[in-house]
DNA sequence: CTGTCTGTACTTTTT
DNA sequence: GTACAGACAG
């Protein structure tokens, strides 16, 4: 079936003939491979758009998939721009909080209920550092983050304890630890009704699996499925994707009106993988064709966002990278200027580089939030962000240390998720001594041990406390902090009183009660003071959210801060300088770029030697920048 | 039994 | 520059 809107719909202005061509295509599967700055969310936005201009789709039947938050807000902006409130419907979101949605519906399906929690990657450490320590597995050379990765692994491809436990190999004392660490963390979880980030895209493939008429439903609803940075999906994304693609007839026989498989619209492209470190498989895009056979393959070379120069150098490094198909950006927007490269003695020689170029472009008229610095680790701000200060280079940083990592951020959080899933024991124990309130760890394990002993969960122990024959100080502590999770709990069950009112009531009732903020004013360390700034600062947070979401639950609200990632609050154009690692730049644009640490070891990084496509040598600090003053040789380095 | 102080080993990229 | 573990005093 091939519907052609008409072709001189508004829909179809100022694009190119591929890109309309992957605007009005209408087939079961379509892949778009598209090179970097080819204009790829506009077609995608324009084709989400054509279908409910014609009427093909309702905005319910539309489920497009990006990567990040910041991706996905921008494609329902840009949505909502070309069709205006219809755009409210659609789901448009990451994988991640796709399935949350849907978990969050049908937990209750398999034992779980649906105010589980989300644990990010630091809460599956600490979970996973806890096993390793009672196991004393470390003595073997279990480290923690080894661990986790191994397990974050196994669980993107759909690998369970009890698959993995049946091929693995007994004799290996390693092998038989690991499987009983693995053991331990997913029953944690479990009991904890908590899913860590792999959870949440093989848990809902479980799902669907494990239950035809659940997976039917969603099989019928989504008649249109668009996903972006195909290349980086992983194994467990792909199953997820195929799952909803399936016919609902196929799974359910007994349905009569076989209804037909949603399409499908990918968009990639295999040169910009870059995280294959977290399980992503090139071979979905790769193999895509033979997936979905019949499928239409279009593909989009030319670039909007960067000069020739720049895209001959980008072709020539790519061009080494073996198994892979020849594509060729171009420009129409000439060689523009030269690329310049330069090679300090220290870090801090490279950063008094990059900000004294910063003030020159400045004063030839390039807005600071129009420049960017990038660099592969975290770690390398710190030279820069010293020397910006100095040379008083304004600057913003996107990602790292993140808000929501902060430890009085995370205990604070933990009152929440206490209330919100008294099962989740990590969160109870974290704020059982936070602030200090006389209950170490002595008292920690007589506690879990109560529980164990009980069968009841940790949270519940606690209510307990005047029969362990504790010290009066220690029962009066833990009597107090679960008559204070009691009545935050009542105040998530009744409609909050004033407008407004709701999570930041919870939440300042919390931590005022709680004396986490009393803790933390009345401290000695100066450190203190900004931790406490920070927390009321999360108060803000929740009021904000309430604003935005006035009937936004408490569950809401831990779901929107699990999910968030840094790159996110970008938006606000203020007059700094960007500075972000490599990944959170994929996508942006920008006047002017710099990208430091081009280095021996650091880019390529060591941990990726080994990886199919081996770093080359270099050495030396090294800055590459662009644009920079014109030149007139054929190359496009300076 | 808990809080504070000092020494040691880090630092890939993200949902 | 920092986060975390171990030692010791209250």
């Amino acid at each position: 079936m091939s519907t052609i809107a008409p072709t001189s719909s508004p829909l179809l202005e100022g694009l190119n003939p591929q890109q309309r061509e992957a605007v009005l295509y209408r087939g079961p599967a379509l892949l778009i491979v598209a090179g970097a700055g080819s204009g790829k969310t506009r077609v995608l936005t324009h084709r989400i758009a054509g279908l409910l201009e014609s009427r093909e789709a309702w905005p319910s039947q539309i489920l497009a998939i990006t990567f990040t938050n910041k991706a996905a807000g921008e494609m329902r902006e840009r949505v909502r721009h070309l069709v205006g409130t219809a755009a409210e419907g659609m789901w448009i979101s990451t994988f991640h909080s796709a399935c949350v949605r849907i978990l969050r519906r049908e937990a209750e399906q398999f034992g779980y209920s649906r105010n589980f929690t989300i644990y990010d990657s630091g809460d599956s450490r600490a979970l996973i550092k806890r096993i390793i320590k009672d196991l004393e597995a470390d003595v073997l050379g279990f480290t923690v983050a080894s661990t986790a990765a191994r397990i974050s692994k196994l669980k993107n491809e759909l690998a369970d304890v009890e698959s993995y436990a049946r091929q693995a190999n007994f004799n290996d004392p390693n092998e038989v630890m690991f499987v009983e660490i693995f053991r331990q963390y997913s029953r944690a979880l479990s009991s904890a009704n908590a899913f860590d980030f792999d959870d949440l895209i093989s848990q809902t493939v479980y799902l669907f699996r494990a239950f035809p008429h659940v997976a039917a439903a969603y099989q019928k609803r989504f008649r249109h499925i668009l996903v972006d940075e195909y290349q980086d999906t992983n194994h467990a994304q792909y199953s997820l994707i195929r799952e909803l693609t399936k016919s609902p007839a196929e799974l359910e026989p007994g349905l009569l009106a076989a209804t037909e498989p949603a399409s499908l619209t990918v968009v990639g492209d295999s040169d910009q993988s870059i995280y294959a470190f977290r399980g992503a498989d090139i071979r979905n895009i790769v193999e895509f064709e033979r997936d979905f056979p019949g499928a239409k393959v279009i593909l989009l070379e030319q670039n909007y966002r960067s000069t020739q120069n720049i895209l001959s150098a980008a072709n020539s490094v790519i061009s080494n990278n073996f198994d892979r198909k020849d594509k060729k950006l171009w420009t129409a927007d000439g060689d523009g200027e030269k690329i310049v490269g330069y090679t300090g003695y220290s870090g801090h020689d490279e950063a008094q580089f990059v900000a004294d170029e910063i003030q020159a472009l400045r004063d030839k008229g390039v807005a600071y939030h129009d420049m960017a610095v990038f660099y592969r680790t975290n770690s390398q701000t710190r030279a820069l962000e010293e020397i910006f200060i100095r040379s008083a280079v304004p600057y913003r940083i996107i990602g790292g240390t993140k808000f929501y990592e902060r430890a009085e951020i995370k205990d604070a959080m933990a009152y929440l998720i206490a209330v919100a899933n008294p099962a989740d024991t990590l969160a109870v124990r974290r704020i059982l001594n936070t602030p200090k309130r006389g209950i170490g760890p002595a008292t920690e394990t007589q506690l879990a041990t109560f529980a164990e002993k009980n069968e009841i969960t940790f949270r519940d122990s606690l209510r307990h406390a005047k029969e362990l024959g504790l010290g009066p100080k220690v029962t009066g502590a833990i009597t107090a902090l679960s008559d204070l999770l009691d009545e935050a709990a009542a105040l998530t069950e009744r409609p909050p009183t004033a407008p407004g009112d709701g999570v930041p009531e919870v939440l300042s009732l919390l931590i005022s009660k709680g004396g986490l903020l009393d803790a933390l004013r009345a401290s000695r360390d100066p450190q203190d003071e900004a931790r406490a700034e920070n927390v009321e600062e999360l108060v803000a947070v929740t009021k904000e959210f309430q604003r935005n979401n006035p009937e936004g639950t408490l569950l809401d609200f831990l779901t929107e801060v699990s999910l968030v990632a840094a790159a996110d609050d970008l938006d606000d154009q203020t007059g700094s300088v960007s500075l972000m690692t490599l990944h959170t730049a994929k996508g942006l644009e920008f006047e002017a770029v710099f990208l430091t640490g081009v280095e021996e070891d650091l880019l390529p990084h060591r941990m990726s030697a080994g990886e199919p496509g081996a770093p080359r040598r270099s050495a030396g600090c090294s800055t590459w920048a662009s644009p920079a003053r014109a030149s007139d040789s054929s190359s496009p380095w300076r």
